[in-house]
DNA sequence: ATTTACAAACCAACCAGTCGGTATGTTATA
DNA sequence: TATAACATACCGACTGGTTGGTTTGTAAAT
């Protein structure tokens, strides 16, 4: 499953073959399908687990951010500096976005499967939601933006800085443009001095 | 051609089949295998020919946007804006990018195109970055952040936009992000009042 | 003794690509 | 102007190999 995953990331899911993956994993073609009844649910598992690890993730991260503060701006700024260094701290490529790369095919996939993607990337948009809007209450800002757009941008820059770290092979993109959704977010609720 | 490039841009190169292409554009088998050696040839010279188009839009808009102020802050805030109101005037959803489809499969393709897609995204890179550096002699701003990463993050809006507009079926996504990418910029370079 | 976990051989459908042949020009010659 | 010579655009049946998936056999575990 884990060879499946790599190999989907490389090839995409329709440019990838069974026998491609029971290959790389070094299984039979009767172990595969005795564990999966057709490509499609493998599909389907696959970015199940994807989305469940995603999720995990993402709270994770949040409860720690969490812990090493009070004030609900710096546990957001914390939040995305913990991406930051976590990605920073890869030194092998990173292998890609499973969600991207799915709807990037999306015709091959059912709704039920676009719906998992669907219900992860927006929890992402809740969680840093709510954190916007504890952050909007406490600190009287000025600037008018809209909270919803502003939390999604911190996924669009992950998906964003993927696309562009995957084309010009360069990994340190992807810590450079959370630095600067870090960046926006403090000039944008900062007190300045 | 058009016809292949929407069926790739839904189904991803390699699921899609060289039959459902000369169906969808209702041409013979043999006419096809007439005008493209193979079928990577047909995806050779279809993102050429995207390449192509996405860098006379650029150049284009980027006149197009000198030409509307003598102030290089002012040029790059309304380029921006420029495909902001471009993007918001779409009514059909965002058919998606090219490059990002074929970088999702990247192990399909051979250098040379990845190299195109490549070529195409620097020129992203330096067009914005050569603005940035004008604006930073011109504005004494006492940010300093990186300017090379700052001119990526206009083309990771754009793919990462594009990535959750597919998922989340909202088209109005992509200008959104695009207007949180000129307040970062007006917050970052322009006067305070 | 039955179920689970796998392996190997196998299958029909489909794949990219080929091939012999046709229709429609275009150019050269007379 | 008529015709021969050639070029380009195109057709769709066909092929060898690959695809996702099945069937049958078997060895271990319960």
């Amino acid at each position: 499953m884990n060879a499946a995953e790599s190999t989907i990331l490389d090839r995409g899911f329709g440019g990838t073959t069974v026998n491609a993956v029971i290959e790389q994993a070094d299984v039979s073609k009767g172990a595969f399908f005795h564990h999966f009844s057709s490509k499609a649910e493998l599909g389907r598992q696959l970015v199940q687990r994807y989305a469940d690890k995603d999720t995990q993730h993402l709270e994770q991260t949040l409860v720690k951010a969490e812990g090493l503060s009070d004030d609900p701006l710096q546990q957001l700024l914390i939040f995305v500096k913990l991406f930051e260094q976590e990605i920073e701290s890869l030194e092998e490529p990173f292998p890609g976005c499973l969600f991207a790369s799915y709807l990037q095919q999306s015709e091959l996939f059912d709704d039920n499967i676009l719906d998992i993607i669907r219900e992860s990337m927006l929890l992402w948009r809740t969680r840093v939601l709510e954190k916007l809007k504890t952050i909007e209450k406490r600190y009287s800002h000025h600037n008018d933006v809209d909270l919803e757009s502003l939390a999604d941008m911190l996924m669009v820059i992950f998906e964003g800085s993927f696309v562009l770290s995957q084309s010009l092979n360069e990994n340190k993109i992807i810590a450079q443009q959370l630095a600067h959704y870090h960046n926006y977010l403090k000039l944008l609720f900062e007190e300045k001095p």
